[in-house]
DNA sequence: TGAATTGTTCGTATTTTTACGAATATATTT
DNA sequence: AAATATATTCGTAAAAATACGAACAATTCA
């Protein structure tokens, strides 16, 4: 029997719990949420790492589509991915509401 | 000024985020969440992987606390572990819930 | 008891992630 | 032009994730 490979839907949703796997990232992406400013010092002013881990953070939530950054010279500011983000969680919702738990007795 | 470490809630969210950012281990959850049955073997026929990774998967899914296992000699019945996900699904929820992009022009 | 079925664990190899300090790039200020 | 401020990139090291086949354990079937 041949095995299924991935849908879209799951690749898609894989890359964006994975950018979302890391404290770090999470805590990101919650004071994005909640800040109209949102430049490189303030973020890394809220986490317990290395300016160089941030930026590597921040360019990981970038690349998985979570985030943007626009530079400001000298200094760079970053929010949220709208669009991505709006995607992101309709997968999550989706994902998340799917489960038939409540009719089987196996998880009763 | 000192840093601020992660709030429990960003733990915990990115501890279930990184259970689920890999797509076989997405794909898992799909099909525990809408099948009745669900042992070892009709869920890795449905993966384009080795049975040993997929039961390695399953191991971080259900140390990740989404899913829970119970033997069947000689089977080993999966299911979705209903409190966490639950648990899950309400953080996942809370997160997504909170961008205020709508109220700002650098996501608009 | 011997063979077959079902999953897990072991051993291993490769890749990716995480993290840091140092070095660098870019633009502004003095 | 030199110094400052801001953030990224580089180089590196250590840990974790991913994947496979082989070996193993547990139970059932013949």
């Amino acid at each position: 029997m041949e095995k299924q490979e991935y849908t879209e839907k799951q690749i898609r949703m894989a890359r964006y719990a994975k950018a979302l796997g890391n404290p770090a990232r999470v805590a990101i992406i919650d004071f994005l949420a909640k800040q109209e400013t949102c430049f490189f010092g303030e973020i890394h002013e809220q986490l317990p790492i290395a300016k160089a881990t941030a930026s590597q953070h921040l360019s990981e939530l970038k690349e998985a589509g979570l985030i943007q950054g626009e530079i400001i010279p000298p200094k760079v500011k970053y929010c949220i991915n709208k669009e991505n983000w709006m995607e992101a969680k309709a997968l999550f919702g989706e994902f998340f509401g799917q489960c038939v738990c409540k009719n089987r007795q196996c998880c009763g």
